[in-house]
DNA sequence: CGCCAGGTTGAAGAGAATCAAGTGATGTGG
DNA sequence: CCACATCACTTGATTCTCTTCAACCTGGCG
């Protein structure tokens, strides 16, 4: 194992390191084991920028708390959102050596960081490499067929897919904004929290908070998703 | 070079095994020159289906003549096409072991087929199947962002894109139909044609006939995309 | 010549965006 | 501890884009 630092955020987004040590992949491999690769651990306060687009992309980073969002700014203002990380997730890899989109953290959020090269050193570095540029690529794809639908259906794939990613039973909390849902979309905040309002007339969800989401009718939701 | 099989289609898109040989690879690599693989071809009828979704995914395919399109059929019958493959470029690999979706011919094509666990006994097959990846990951998200565009947006977007895939000057003639190019941009038939039409008539464009398009303003267009 | 698929055009309608106002939660300073 | 400012979300009215439904071209091809 080598050497590790954790970086603290001040007020403003800024990283102190501090020492630290932690595991960078999520999944435990069967046949070797879990893969545990030095890195130095980062905070980063809500909204703060963890890297921007066209930056050069040499590092890895798993969130090990909050959440993270990639997106991608528009020259007329529009943003899109790539995708959510959540805690066990890692994001930062890229087709190309340049990030395509910056990734922000859509609450405060902790996240390891691993140097690509530094990881080149471990066996079997490449298959997970690969594994996450499957992901992604998967990710991708459903997040276009997403695309095609109807706002209720979007924002039906979306709860579902949600709730199975934090796996809490039938009630999730949404920590992103109803502006970074919309954004995620495709669709604006007011449709997305109107579509939100309709199913909750529908009792197909409960809404006790804003981001609180009971989902009370799952096979209506997923009957949506066509 | 191992042996190598070539296929033929009969009228109804069956498959004739036929000696032949050929390279898979587009891109000679620097370091080695290009790469060559013992692979079969096939030939194709239009519309004719060379894979359908959830087939294992144990092949590469490289269009050596005509066009191919990889789309998905949702339950409604709506249905979505993921991209289209020119001469050159390679389609098939997925990022599970099953295909997301189907591939078929969009005119006659012939491709060549090569087995995945073939290859593998080539030293730098596991680098080509990353570069083959990383391209896919590049082009779902150039699509993503696509299609939160508006329809001319859309339209340009992909005239642009077509254009520069087949660097024929300032005329492209489209393998595609207008139904291809909606289920590609999200749109419906009518829509695209409006906006080819909208584009003709602001002299953007001219459409001597259907699928044969001249970029009269590549200036205009730039400026649609954003 | 006439058929037929693919493409275009028109009119009407639906769905989401936009514009605008109101409500509710959160946080801050007096 | 409360008043007020701010931000996020919701709701309503209107507009606009794209879809839908329908009719009509057009170009190949038997």
């Amino acid at each position: 194992m080598l050497t590790e630092l954790t970086i603290q955020r001040s007020k403003a987004g800024h990283l102190f390191p501090r020492p630290m040590r932690g595991p960078l992949l999520a999944e435990p491999r069967t046949s070797t084991g879990p893969i545990e690769i030095a890195g130095s651990r980062a905070s980063f306060a809500r909204n703060a920028q963890i890297y921007r687009e066209k930056e050069p992309a040499d590092r890895l980073y798993k969130v090990t708390s909050g959440t993270v969002r990639t997106c991608k700014v528009l020259v007329d203002g529009r943003r899109h959102i790539g995708a959510f990380y959540l805690p066990g997730e890692t994001f930062g890899l890229e087709p190309g050596d340049r990030h395509m989109a910056s990734a922000e953290a859509v609450i405060d959020a902790e996240v390891l960081i691993v140097r690509r090269c530094t990881a080149s050193t471990f066996p079997f570095w490449d298959d997970e490499l690969t594994r996450l540029m499957s992901r992604e690529l998967q990710r991708a794809q459903e997040h276009l067929l997403l695309l095609i639908k109807t706002a209720p259906e979007r924002v039906a794939t979306f709860l579902l897919e949600m709730s199975a990613r934090v796996r809490s039973g039938d009630e999730v909390e949404l920590p992103m904004s109803r502006r970074d849902v919309a954004d995620y979309l495709g669709l604006t905040i007011e449709t997305v929290s109107r579509t939100l309002t309709q199913f909750e007339n529908q009792s197909v969800i409960a809404l006790p908070t804003a981001k609180r989401i009971v989902l009370r009718n799952r096979l209506a939701l997923k009957r949506l998703i066509a």
